[in-house]
Formats: C-alpha cells, sequence, structure tokens
DNA sequence: CGTCTTTGACCAGCGC
DNA sequence: GCGCTGGTCAAAGACG
C-alpha cells in the first residue's frame, strides 16, 4: 500500500452525536441522512465500551474500567482507495461484512507498542466512491514518514464541531 | 527473514 | 433463553 492519490474530499464527524447529520458544504458529498449508517458507524457506543476491555477482557483481567466512552471521529471520504495513509502504520486486524452494506468492513490497529489507536474504513453500499473512516482514540507517538499526501487532505478536509 | 494481510472462529451485548 | 450482529484474536500465508 503506497500512498494513495486520489482526490479527496473529506469530511469529519465527531463522535456520534450529530445525528441530525450536518448540512453539506460541498457540492458532491451528500450523504442519505439517516441511511448513512446512522447506526452502524456512527450510531451508539454500546459494545464499544467492552470492546476497549475486551483487549483484557480475554484474559480475564480485572480491570474495572466503566463504560469508558471513548472518542470516534469519522472521516467522510470521497476516493476510490480504502486505505488512506495518514503517516501512522496500521496494521489490519480484521474485516467484516456488514449488514445493509455490501462492502466490508475493515478493521485496522496503530502499530505501535504503546498506541491503542484503532481505525476502521467503511463503504458505503449507495456510493461506492464514499468511504467512511471512523478513528478511535489518539496517537501519542510521532509519525513515522513524512507525508505530503495528508497535508493535502487535510488542506481539504472540512471539520464540523457538534455544538461548539 | 520480518512484517503485514487474510480468514474463520470466538466472544460479548442486545433484541426478540 | 436463544439467535443475531458486530468486534477481536490468532494461525497461516503472502509479500518485500
Amino acid at each position: 500500500m503506497l500512498n494513495p492519490r486520489a482526490d479527496h474530499d473529506t469530511k469529519l464527524f465527531l463522535d456520534g452525536r450529530m445525528n441530525g447529520f450536518v448540512g453539506q458544504t460541498s457540492d458532491q458529498i451528500e450523504v442519505p441522512s439517516r441511511d448513512l449508517n446512522g447506526d452502524s458507524v456512527l450510531g451508539h457506543e454500546k459494545s464499544l465500551a467492552a470492546a476497549g476491555a475486551g483487549s483484557e477482557g480475554k484474559g480475564g483481567k480485572s480491570k474495572g474500567e466503566k463504560k469508558v466512552r471513548k472518542p470516534r471521529y469519522a472521516f467522510q471520504t470521497r476516493s476510490h482507495v480504502d486505505i488512506l495513509d495518514d503517516g501512522y502504520r496500521w496494521r489490519k486486524y480484521g474485516q467484516k461484512a456488514v449488514k445493509n452494506n455490501k462492502y466490508p468492513r475493515s478493521y485496522y490497529k496503530c502499530t505501535h507498542q504503546e498506541c491503542n489507536v484503532k481505525k476502521q474504513v467503511q463503504r458505503l453500499t449507495k456510493d461506492e466512491g464514499i468511504v467512511v473512516t471512523t478513528y478511535e482514540g489518539m496517537h501519542s507517538h510521532p509519525i513515522e514518514k513524512s507525508n505530503d499526501n495528508f497535508e493535502h487532505i487535510l488542506s481539504q478536509m472540512q471539520i464540523y464541531y457538534p455544538s461548539f
């Protein structure tokens, strides 16, 4: 996987409270409101808490972390490549087919020892050209490689704030 | 030879 | 209580 150089148009969603969906500023990105996996991608955090603890849940480590609602950031990107190289190294650890969606969802993890950042990539059934990338957690280490490409993406990224 | 992808099985939460 | 769905693990293979 090299630097996917394609025209991206990226939107950023914060957490899942923006169910109301955001107005679009772009002329091409339009999401079929609730059909945009309002449930699948940005919906409930539900098992996420378990998932977070799941890392140790297998071994039965009594961590006792309550429902830790970790922040998630969903990037909706118009691109034909699923893999957006953001400068970090990701390891794919799973792929699942999602109902209501033809395309499978891929799960990635940052390959850093102490970095538990996860991300998942899903393509919309409705729009094959749109890819939703959901980030989970924050990196606490420097980027491994310079990346002009990502800067390019960032420049096009539109960030929406829930209620600030 | 080391790293990463693939793939099926496993597990936990939720709805019925 | 059972079955479905989504999320993760782990072994083996592919690839440089």
